[in-house]
DNA sequence: GGTAGTTGTCATGAA
DNA sequence: CATTCATGACAACTA
């Protein structure tokens, strides 16, 4: 950038740049008139920003005063001129025949520096030429392409189109030096008149480097006060800027705004590196000279919204871009955060190449959003859709017409093998399927029916195997699943040509392709680990391509379920399938919780043997204490019976005989000495009553 | 190679 | 009647 500025203070600097873009082949016929700012520059500009837009701004290139139009064609947007108004400096005159409309103050000082140039020329040096020249209109250094060096007589048509003036100020382009348009031989002379000055400006380049220093920092202010769009640039940050750059690009493709300052083509020089101008396509460069031809011709008038909606079509980009869920471009994306330059170029500079769908960097946000908000039933839906081609396919391949070769060559698979030959799948599994056709289909004939079963599948994926995307894993099924030990025989289906061999035949003879000793191992082993993750269900589920998991399957509630199997197009075997599968995988769910259950209740009657066998020995134990407890009071009773009847004594004073009496106790709590005879008379008595009750 | 444990599956009955 | 659940039985697999 400071090469630039310098490149750019040096005075010649438009001119070069004009004639980079004429050698680069861009048909951008710049008028730049190149004049040297003087060193006043900042001061004046200073001025200028300080000064009322109704003053100061915005004084079209061929205002009269301006001298550089014919009088009577000031831009709409002019106001007058601005008698303070830096004398010199370049000017933007016209981009392809589009008046150069100044909105910032380096626009409208350009336009004031040259038309008080031109004053001072039409007073000196340029004197009659120019004045001759005044009446065929203006000219300028008009480059283009090269060829035209000089073109005179050019701002006819530049006027006309730049619409009529405003009375008022064609009456004030009187009062200033008539500013003489300069035919061929004055634009030479002025190239001249350049050469001399720029030599001048070489002394002021460097205060004219801080001048464009300044000159971008009032920038940024101006564009504050003058336009809201602008506004947002100087605020936000670059990234935010960029789209406003953008923005304004769709403005000038629209043609709603034909202006084109300098400091659009500052912001582009500026948005590249220092030294990357020679990088730069100026062919890309938004340049209103195309923006002049999109004014005029339609195809610059881009419906964005349309683009969109032809180019990122959803079912469209997923069926197209199966692998990719958004169809964009990956390095246009990257191009699009890392080069903003070029991005922005491809709006404005090729449209044709841009719009359509070969570079949406720009415009793909909306579409991001719209598929960020899809649902994941959308996408699943538009999954299905996939699918359902492939389910046809299935279909296809169980109807007996069905050539295999035929969906290999529809869908183009690079690792369809054509040794998928009907007469490999017939040789092989023909005659197992005649014999039982349709057991895969039976209810609980999948689970070890193998041979029919494998049958079967072989049936199926021999007839899918050129779209199937990796057939060959289906060859490294773990060979001791008892229910695909027919994959060897599938392995030939698939891969292996020479269809007479054994299906015991070594798995490398059925290789098809040749892989390297090492990445073989890995490859077979990587199949192997992958595919032994998956059980038998997921297997078969693949093999069918059954558009749902087995988690789902089982899972799903039975309504769910049922409106799955008639929502979508599925076929009988496929149907059958996903019962077998919903039978089995709920069954298996029933059995370990059933053997969970089992265990538990074995464990739970271990428990309870356990804790029944302590308190077992809990309750002898003090059963062993009630008897031991028992014998002590027995004891004590004998003991204190003995002590009774020792101290008794009859009527006659003799010792009590206990073996003929017995002591009894009363109600009243008195105790009396009864014969025994009595005492089992009374029990009897009592034993009888109780057997009555 | 035999064995016990685990797991998947089927058949069957009950809810 | 269809579906689910529970469970015994069988087979395959594994340690």
């Amino acid at each position: 950038m400071k090469h630039l500025k310098r490149w750019w203070s040096a005075g010649g600097g438009l001119l070069h740049l004009t004639l980079l873009l004429s050698l680069a082949g861009l048909r951008v016929d710049l008028d730049l008139y190149l004049l040297l700012p003087p060193p006043t520059l900042l001061q004046d500009e200073l001025l200028f920003l300080g000064c009322p837009a109704s003053s100061a701004y915005a004084l079209s290139p061929f205002s009269a005063s301006g001298g550089w139009g014919r009088a009577g064609h000031l831009h709409p947007k002019g106001r007058e001129l601005d008698p303070a108004a830096p004398p010199e400096g370049p000017l933007l005159r016209e981009v392809r025949g589009v008046p150069f409309i100044p909105l910032t103050p380096v626009d409208a000082w350009l336009v004031h520096s040259v038309a008080a140039r031109r004053a001072d020329e039409a007073h000196g040096l340029l004197g009659a030429a120019a004045a001759s020249a005044s009446s065929t209109g203006g000219a300028g250094a008009s480059v283009d392409g090269g060829s035209q060096a000089v073109q005179g007589g050019c701002g006819d048509s530049r006027a006309a189109r730049s619409g009529p003036l405003d009375a008022g100020e064609e009456e004030k382009a009187p009062a200033e030096p008539t500013a003489q348009v300069p035919d061929a031989g004055g634009c030479a002379s002025e190239e001249n008149e350049v050469l001399r000055e720029k030599h001048e400006a070489v002394d002021h380049s460097s205060q004219h480097e801080e001048n464009e220093e300044r000159v971008s920092a009032q920038k940024e202010n101006s564009l504050q006060q003058n336009n809201d769009d602008e506004n947002k640039i100087a605020e936000k940050p670059d990234w935010e800027a960029e789209k406003t750059t953008e923005s304004r690009n769709e403005r000038h493709l629209n043609g709603t705004d034909t202006s084109f300052s300098l400091e659009d083509l500052f912001q582009l020089l500026s948005s590249q590196p220092e030294n990357s101008l020679e990088g730069i396509s100026w062919g890309d460069i938004p340049l209103p000279g195309s923006i002049s031809d999109g004014m005029n011709s339609s195809h610059y008038h881009v419906n964005f919204s349309q683009a969109i909606s032809q180019d990122v079509n959803l079912h469209e980009a997923i069926l197209l871009c199966p692998n990719n869920t958004f169809r964009r471009d990956p390095i246009a994306r990257t191009s699009q955060s890392q080069e903003p330059f070029l991005q922005l170029n491809s709006h404005t500079t090729n449209p044709e190449q841009t719009l359509p769908g070969t570079n949406l960097t720009g415009f793909l946000s909306p579409v991001d959003n719209h598929m960020r908000n899809l649902t994941s039933q959308d996408l699943l839906y538009d999954l299905d859709i996939n699918i359902f081609d492939e389910i046809n396919l299935m279909s296809l391949a169980t109807e007996d017409n069905f050539d295999p070769i035929d969906v290999s060559q529809l869908f183009d698979e690079p690792d369809s093998d054509s040794g998928l030959s009907l007469d490999s799948s017939h040789n092989s599994t023909s005659v197992i399927k005649s014999n039982s056709s349709h057991c895969v289909c039976d209810e609980g004939a999948i689970g070890y029916c193998t041979d029919h079963k494998s049958s079967s599948h072989h049936d199926l994926e021999g007839a899918v195997g050129g779209y199937y995307p990796e057939p060959s894993k289906l060859c490294h099924l773990d060979q001791s699943d008892s229910d695909f030990h027919g994959d060897l025989t599938f392995q030939h289906i698939f891969h292996n040509h020479t269809y007479h061999l054994q299906p015991s035949a070594p798995e490398s003879t059925s290789e098809p392709f040749p892989w390297p000793g090492k990445s073989q191992k890995i490859r077979s082993r990587y199949l192997e680990d992958t595919d032994r993750n998956l059980s038998r269900d997921e297997q078969r589920a693949k093999a069918l391509h059954i558009p749902f998991s087995v988690d789902e399957i089982v899972g799903m509630p039975v309504d769910s379920f049922n409106s799955m199997l008639s929502r979508y197009y599925l076929t009988d075997l496929q149907v059958s399938l996903i019962r077998d599968i919903r039978r089995r995988g709920k069954n298996k769910v029933a059995a370990q919780n059933c053997r969970k259950r089992k265990l538990d209740i074995i464990l739970n009657l271990e428990d309870d043997v356990c804790n029944l066998q302590a308190k077992k020995e809990t309750l002898k134990r003090e059963q062993a204490q009630c008897n031991k407890a028992i014998n002590i009071m027995k004891q004590k009773l004998h003991d204190l019976y003995h002590d009774i009847f020792s101290r008794l004594r009859d009527d006659q004073g003799r010792p009590v005989n206990p073996n003929h009496y017995a002591l009894q106790c009363t109600h009243d709590g008195s105790i009396l000495i009864v014969p025994k005879e009595l005492v089992a008379s009374g029990h009897k008595k009592e034993t009888q009553k109780g057997k009555r009750k």
